[in-house]
DNA sequence: CTGAAAGCGCTTACAG
DNA sequence: CTGAAAGCGCTTACAG
């Protein structure tokens, strides 16, 4: 590409026009070296002002054999979730000097593989992996050679989420977040319980789920396994999660909503679908069902009743990432485990049969 | 960096352990040539795969003078405008085989002109400019300068929006959005508006604010400057210019409260800020003052009520913007016109004085 | 303080 | 079909 054009000024252009080497060109341009005369060095920068010249990232990171370069895979960064991590990963690597690709991987593991090793034949320095990590064996495996790769020669790995693959990591409490919620809304009065699920394999799914059950057990309830609905995390996911459950509902009660008086949606974006379908049903929240999210994220502040949820601090989580992957390397692993907090808003109150 | 690494393996690696010259096996692998003898072509995959092969880009970069990389500057990922456009173009990027670095230039003019020379110095073969121009001379012309450097030497620039620069781009029209935003409003009955305005210096600010009095002209009808609240397209700037509105109001009217009947919140960010501000203070939208943005982004289906707005298809912005930047080079500047649409929702209607 | 030269890891005419 | 060699545009010991 790009075969018959004027190629962009070069280092020796510049090294000509200043009347030097370029080895002395270099050296006041990549600044490198202050020991350049004055007036020698001045003459580069004006001779590179006037041509323009803008060094060769490419060959500067063949000489270095390094870059200045991070990558990130996740998910879909239009994805709100993810667009709150990468702002603040955006955050933290320019501060640090270092330009950042992202990589949509859709959670499609085969994705996720190829960009891996494309972001890898970039000679990025360090390498983010966001989102959950998947109970898959094969999967996991094939992602752990990839990744070790990458460390071992070097690259920095740091994971956001919990997977199986022993590695830095940055980790969302994700059980002790949903177990929180599910005391909060025992406290608040609800027995009866319902929720919409993400999916399967993700690990993400199954902590929240455990945390929430297990908070449920505390006080001796069971969360009926007819009364979790299928999801997938996405806003649509919610709608037919709720729906689900209106519909179909456990076995025997015809539909969760003459039963359950709380629905919890194991993110937000489901939450958002959920409330949407009740609200198309007229069914009065928190009046008739109360319903609580996981993520806090910005558009639960939007909603009407505002959605009650579960704090993890998205942008930090990014920038914490960042942050670990320049540390300089050490032996033993570094995880570090967020401190997630239940926000009470207006989709959640005291049932019905309580407030009455 | 990466100093005392053991380097990973390179091209003479997998050469050496296939029995076969470095050209042979850069052939086979970076499948430039098909003709190679099977035999040894497998040995050459083998070896590869064996020891893990990557190539390193920015030798095939530096070799073929050309890399699959995009580069996009925009205002912030986590905008959600902005990120239905980066949902669209990564789509389209990846469908070409290219991989994206996107900068935040958080609407600074330096970090904008400081990314377009970092991404020149990455030799991506397109950037993506997204964002509102700038009514500002001195502005214009150094990233005019940049641009056409960049363009000069094959690189594909291309802008989204309206800028004070020749080059190809993708606008979305603004102006006409606004101005049937406008009439739509006044055949609903309004006569008297008030609006959240954004940035002053953006071109956007200024197309959607004169599309919307070009609209009410038409119907006779003048846009007071009084009732006019600064803004800047985010939902704080929402919430700050609603309460100015409702606070310090029009002179002589006290409040708009008491006098419009509705507000055009210049994009959809601003309106839910203004939506919340409205909802505190207890003022029912539609019903005493009615209330539209612009953008469609997706929140504006889960607020209640759900926003009117302007749509324009963000994500097929980004991806056409790629497509063009694609294409191969033309003479003739190319400029894709994008139709806006309006789209009525709960958050207008008639006014209570009509409705009585 | 400065320059000539080797080297970073590939690709690609050019011969054979 | 295959290999030796030049070249992509820098950086950086190594001499001076």
């Amino acid at each position: 590409m790009r075969k018959n054009f004027p190629m962009s000024a070069k280092l020796r252009d510049v090294a000509e026009k200043a009347g030097v080497s370029v080895a002395t060109a270099s050296r006041v341009l990549s600044g490198s070296a202050e020991g350049v005369r004055p007036e020698r060095r001045q003459a580069v920068v004006a001779a590179a002002r006037e041509l323009q010249y803008v060094p060769n990232a490419h060959a500067q990171a063949l000489a270095r054999s390094g870059t200045t370069h991070i990558g990130a895979i996740l998910h879909d960064v239009s994805d709100p979730y993810f667009s709150e991590i990468v702002r603040g990963l955006q955050r933290a690597a320019v501060d640090a000097g270092q330009l950042v690709t992202v990589c949509n991987s859709y959670r499609d593991p085969e994705r996720e593989l190829a960009y891996v090793g494309l972001l890898r034949s970039q000679r990025i320095g360090a390498l983010i992996l966001t989102g959950s990590g998947l109970d898959d064996r094969s999967y996991s495996e094939r992602l752990a050679a990839q990744i070790n790769a990458f460390a071992s020669t070097g690259g920095r790995p740091v994971f956001i989420g919990r997977h199986h693959i022993a590695g830095d990591a940055v980790l969302p409490d994700n059980v002790g977040g949903a177990r929180a919620l599910a005391r909060a809304l025992v406290t608040m009065g609800h027995r009866k319980f319902a929720a919409i699920s993400g999916p399967p394999l993700l690990t993400t799914t199954r902590d929240r789920l455990d945390g929430f059950k297990a908070g449920l057990a505390e006080h001796g309830i069971t969360l009926d396994p007819a009364a979790i609905a299928p999801g997938d995390f996405t806003r649509e996911g919610g709608m037919a999660g709720m729906a689900h459950l209106l519909d179909a509902g456990p076995a025997g009660y015809g539909s969760i909503a003459s039963d359950a008086t709380c629905v919890f949606a194991l993110n937000d974006a489901m939450a958002l679908g959920a409330l949407r379908t009740l609200r198309d049903r007229d069914i009065d929240v928190p009046g008739r069902i109360s319903l609580a999210g996981f993520d806090d994220i910005p558009a639960t502040l939007d909603t009407n009743p505002t959605l009650t949820t579960v704090r993890i601090p998205l942008a930090e989580m990014g920038a914490l990432a960042v942050s670990l992957a320049l540390e300089p390397p050490s032996d033993e692993l570094r995880v570090r485990h967020i401190r997630s907090e239940v926000v009470l808003r207006e989709s959640t109150a005291p049932p019905a049969a309580l407030s009455r």
